[in-house]
RNA sequence: GGCCCGUUGGUGAAGUGGCUUAACACACAUGCCUUUCACGCAUGCAUUCACGAGUCCGAAUCUCGUACGGGUCACCA
């Protein structure tokens, strides 16, 4: 039997050749520069913040260079899949503009001239090219049962080898073809593992475009390459599918970065173009002192569902992880203010080459909060009430009933040059003005925060001055404030600060005490946005009503 | 344990031998402004780039050693 037989008897049913995919599937058409890449997600759950980085920057280099971005799905794992999972990562990333060119767009359908991008629906690929290596006498079938292997593991740990399927350890690298036939023919079980050419004692060196020039030894395992239930290892499926998809640049975590020794020999033997390699440092948390990688079962913030849940706006988690790719971006930003995401230039060599960013919250909730503050009124209304109408029905309701007074409350100091910062996510802000509703103005405990001017008396006669004498609810700013000074200067508090600041034993205080009462007699709280516009929107009815409540307590 | 990579303030970082008295942003602190808060403005926050040695007229930047951190060594990706 020759070795071209052999391979039938080990990988039968294929008719299409290595030389037939390269016709299906032909260099594509691009600019020069152009890249192509891709998200390669397997389907065991929920992407996290870390995929959702390497996403948006595998996006951001195929959008600037009029490339390629695509979806494969990495489902050769049967066992750890789970169900519906494609279409919850397609939803999860949709959920923050992460859109393909190209590839996997539902459970059930794909676009694109490369596919299938479904690896359980490439068997027959995957088989035609371990043909080809058995054929060229480059792989072999390997009939190891695990205790064997762990046998073998043994051995090497005892005697302080490197662990592995290797060299002398290789024990059925040297099998006739005789005997191979014989075992298969016995019904054994095996899988196939690549001949590796490669020396430990040999440097390889390659150059990534993140971390810069890297020297590894080169490979001497006689990896698997294809599994008992005839999938392949993610090896050589990268090997057969980023070749087959043309994929320029591979941009994934670097944990990957100790397997490009293999994957560049798996390239070499086939004579296939290596495609170029960055390997993303993964996002960190700060656990007590120490540094490790986020993880989505100790870390809520890892999950991408959890922007979603507090009502942080994708844009400012996009600008964030931004942020963390090319630290510069937000001078860029700055100095670029007619500019979007869109037209920046993003550079492999301005990314983080140590081992990682620690994920800072509050960074991006600054972010956030600058993003917020630059929309209108209307745009956060409609936001919100988006938000609200997924995680907080109350006030869902209470935002549709009063859709011109939210439209107004949210628009207070709004819409000038220098906007309030007050809102970091759309879960913010109920907390914050609760009091601008009735509805929840009633019901909330009321814990009145009256600052300087605590005793009843003069609280009662300032209300009872400020709405008997001075109150109009027509007054312009203009009017409304002096007439808070003429109040002030009746009622022996200083209207004007300096003078207060100069001498303070010659008042009972100031303007900013007084209204500090009106103030917390309307909203309970110290600390609220402009006192006119409040009163403005909440008008008479309502502000008679809660001074009484304040009288009465 | 072997192999690989890394270490600049509380955080993200700029910086690759002299333009650095180490940028910028977040956080923090103080002051100003202000009827509150926020905004804004101003100032402060690493006499030093993990530590030790070396090369050089000159080192955060180059070399070596030590310490610490991370990654990887599956029929998982």
């Amino acid at each position: 039997m020759n070795r071209k037989e052999l391979a039938d008897l080990l990988l039968p049913g294929i008719t299409k050749t290595i030389e037939d995919y390269e016709k299906m599937y032909p260099e594509r058409n691009l600019d020069e520069g152009a890249i192509v890449t891709r998200y390669a997600p397997s389907p065991t759950g929920l992407p996290h913040i870390g995929n959702l980085f390497q996403a948006f920057v595998s996006m951001h280099f195929a959008k600037q260079t009029n490339g390629v971005f695509y979806l494969r799905i990495e489902d050769t794992d049967q066992k750890r899949s789970i169900e519906n999972g494609i279409e919850k990562i397609i939803k999860a990333l949709n959920d923050f503009e992460i859109k393909f060119d190209e590839g996997v767009i539902s459970e059930t359908n794909e676009e694109g001239s490369y596919g299938p991008y479904i690896q359980s629906h490439r068997k027959e690929v995957y088989w035609s090219f371990a043909k080809y290596l058995i054929e060229n006498d480059m792989a072999y079938p390997c009939f190891c049962s695990s205790e064997q292997l762990d046998e073998i593991r043994q051995k090497q740990e005892k005697y302080k080898s490197r662990i592995g399927y290797y060299g002398r350890y290789a024990t059925c690298r040297h099998l006739s073809i005789d005997e191979i036939v014989k075992r298969v023919k016995n019904g054994e079980k095996y899988i196939i593992r690549l001949k590796s050419p490669g020396k430990f004692d040999n440097k390889f060196v390659f150059n990534d475009c993140i971390k810069g020039k890297m020297e590894l030894p080169e490979n001497d395992m006689d990896i698997i390459i294809i599994k008992s239930d005839g999938l392949p290892t993610y090896h050589f499926a990268h090997l057969v599918d980023d070749h087959l998809m043309r994929t320029t640049h591979v941009i994934r975590g670097d944990e990957w970065l100790s397997s490009v020794p293999i994957h560049t020999q798996l390239f070499r033997m086939f004579n296939f173009k290596v495609p170029k390699y960055a390997h993303l440092a993964p996002l960190l948390k700060d656990d007590n002192g120490t540094k490790r990688k986020l993880s989505k079962r100790k870390d809520p913030e890892a999950s991408v569902s959890y922007y979603h849940e507090q009502g942080i706006p994708k844009e400012a988690v996009i600008l964030y992880l931004a942020t963390i790719a090319n630290s510069n971006f937000e001078e860029w930003m700055e100095t670029n203010k007619d500019k979007t995401l869109d037209d920046f230039k993003m550079e492999f060599k301005k990314m983080n080459s140590a081992s990682g960013a620690l994920f800072d919250l509050e960074k991006l909730l600054n972010i956030s909060r600058n993003y917020l503050s630059k929309l209108s009124a209307s745009d956060i209304y409609n936001r919100v009430l988006n938000w609200a109408n997924e995680f907080d029905l109350e006030f869902k309701e209470l935002l549709e009933k009063y859709k011109e007074k939210s439209i107004a409350i949210f628009n207070i100091e709004r819409e000038q040059a220098k906007p309030r910062k007050d809102y970091s996510c759309y879960s913010d802000i109920k907390n914050q003005i609760w009091y601008m509703y009735d509805e929840l103005f009633e019901k909330m405990d009321k814990n009145y925060e009256f600052q300087k001017i605590v005793e009843k008396q003069e609280i009662v006669n300032i209300l009872d001055t400020y709405i008997n004498e001075y109150y109009d609810i027509n007054d312009d700013n203009e009017t409304w404030f002096n007439k808070m000074k003429q109040m002030a200067d009746k009622l022996g508090y200083a209207s004007n600060m300096k003078e207060y600041k100069n001498n303070p034993e010659n008042f009972k205080g100031n303007i900013a005490d007084i209204s500090n009462v009106i103030r917390v007699a309307l909203t309970t709280k110290s600390m609220t946005p402009d006192l006119y516009q409040i009163m403005k929107i909440l008008g008479t009815d309502n502000i008679k009503e809660r001074f009484e409540l304040v009288k009465n307590i």
